[in-house]
DNA sequence: GGCCTACTTGCAAACGATTTGCAAATGGAC
DNA sequence: GTCCATTTGCAAATCGTTTGCAAGTAGGCC
């Protein structure tokens, strides 16, 4: 999986044997399936779904439905964040250091999110249409397009 | 529904029976049930569902399916665009006069998707930080916080 | 080290939005 | 009015996600 950014988990996760003690200090019980989850998570830089990472896991680690009640767990606790994708799907990503309000990349083609460098600038979130009533939390902000990689493959089958 | 922004239909629907001419400039067969589902998206300004528009047409107007093949209908023709929202629901909003990268606002409580009026600055489809291989096409805001009609009612819960 | 309880898990079934196959109904050009 | 391609209703399939439940296990306690 191709990183755009880099981003660190919070707190980070310098090597593996730190997923133990992520999982501890959110209260949780650390058991061969979670330290797996966690790892791949950390190594896969980027937005992953549940199928995806319950495909990158070894074979027979957990469940399907175990990866899904993980996540949503990493959510709860503010290790994770959810993304819904135009295709319906959601997507997770690691809580990192950058902003929350930081922009992805959605590849229309392959349809995996990246999520981009830096911060939203400020006055973005003040949008000049944004009426009076309606108190504004949060915003996101999504790009869509081809992104490099498919950019690349489409050049290649064009020569072919 | 409440109307955030006024938007108008291409080509611009001023009566019902505009309905048909709309249909047939898009070479599709002119039925009652489409002529009653072009209404009803008219009059409701705002994005629809399609189990929304379904439920808002005079019972036994269209079958679900139907619906759904006409929304898909529309989006084919660029009379209509899908947009996912953050359950995962499509929602779906006549195409209209303003810029197509135009903002939205999704409101937390009732998970309504409003438009927002005006076009989106020029300098916020060039994010800084948006690689320079990633071939962006489009650019998606949404602002996501309570829309006045829920701030409304929890004020009055709030009072009793 | 063994015990116990609450937390986790796998499995299968439920769920809800959306899509599909198909046969019957219908619009509209002739 | 005839005819054919398009449109429709219905029911079943699909697919991502959630849930109920019984069995398995982590980890605090003795």
């Amino acid at each position: 999986m191709q990183t755009i950014c880099k981003w660190t988990m919070i707190p980070s996760m310098e090597n593996a044997c730190q997923a133990a003690k992520i999982l501890k200090s959110i209260g949780a019980r650390v058991t061969p399936a979670r330290v797996l989850m966690l790892e791949t998570l950390h190594s896969g830089c980027g937005l992953f779904t549940a199928q995806a990472l319950h495909e990158d896991l070894p074979e027979g680690t957990a469940d399907l439905a175990t990866v899904y009640r993980f996540l949503a767990l990493l959510v709860r606790k503010n290790l994770a964040r959810e993304v819904t994708g135009t295709d319906g799907v959601l997507y997770y990503e690691m809580a990192c250091s950058h902003n929350p309000s930081h922009p992805h990349f959605e590849c229309r083609s392959c349809g995996r999110i990246y999520c981009l460098e830096g911060c939203l600038p400020e006055e973005w979130k003040h949008f000049p249409a944004c009426p009076q009533g309606h108190g504004v939390e949060s915003v996101s902000v999504v790009f869509r397009g081809t992104c490099s990689n498919c950019l690349g493959k489409l050049e290649k089958e064009a020569k072919e």
